[in-house]
DNA sequence: TAATATTTAATCGCACACGATATACTAGAA
DNA sequence: TTCTAGTATATCGTGTGCGATTAAATATTA
């Protein structure tokens, strides 16, 4: 039996899991990110630092979809942390370029073991796996 | 070539499509409820009224995975709106139970159209959205 | 029944996300 | 070359999420 209603049902939405299931996984982060004082969005930024030294941060918020409203102050913190140094490109004075300092390479060693153990905890097969992976960067990309 | 890095890149993480696409999809229901005056968060919240009235938080954050300290402050603006009713169960006195107020109700109406044009929005096959569907509730559930 | 344990919600502090706006710098056009 | 448009980052305010703690009410146990 349908009603003009069922599409505002919690449990019809796509939205709701996705939503509900990203948080999960972030809070199922914590513990392994306590160990290097990391938050999630720190970790993720982290990554792609190890992946790419000296970005700006345009390429930086471009592989995060982040923007500066949130990644201005998350830098702040991790230059506080001694993770990163932040300093203005000498070709164009409007951009900034993100390093690692010796303390965030060396992070990247202590990072290694992490995914294992959330992707684990995922309980999930191999072809789910690729299939999520594939339908989620269809749906960034579009 | 792999070598001994490739568990922390982050195209190789299931965590950060998940993030960035529930992210994505939050800000695409903006303008949609704008016109509703809620907020993502308090628009599955609603849902969850819609479909189950006089719900006590507990059961509320139960079905949204999510606690009071989220919830308390969620529920009092939505309150302040003139959406909901909030009252203390008089068989526990520990527990509040939220209702809809005839305004809450009457916005039902007005959500019915908003699934159906995110959905469109996200370019997926019926095949993809279902194992989509499957694959995070299995997450949700373990 | 009195002491203890459990349950439910509220409060606190921190760190995002993000729309809107401001600011500083660069590039392009008249 | 100067005016204007565009670009990159910073700032602001609002609303989450969430771990940790507190407070109040109820249930359990000695």
């Amino acid at each position: 039996m349908s009603n003009k209603y069922d599409s505002i049902k919690l449990e019809n939405q796509l939205c709701f899991p996705l939503y509900a299931v990203s948080n999960k996984i972030i809070r199922s982060y914590k513990p392994f990110l306590d160990k290097l004082n990391l938050t999630y969005t720190q970790y993720i930024t982290m990554m792609v630092l190890w992946g790419q030294d000296n970005i700006n941060q345009k390429q930086l918020g471009e592989k995060l979809y982040l923007k500066s409203n949130t990644l201005t102050p998350l830098l702040k913190k991790l230059e506080e942390k001694g993770y990163i140094n932040i300093y203005k490109s000498s070709n164009d004075e409007r951009q900034i370029i993100i390093s690692l300092t010796k303390l965030g390479i060396q992070l990247k060693d202590q990072a290694i073991e992490i995914p294992k153990a959330i992707s684990e905890s995922m309980h999930l097969e191999i072809d789910e796996i690729t299939n999520l992976y594939n339908t989620l960067y269809k749906i960034l990309d579009n």
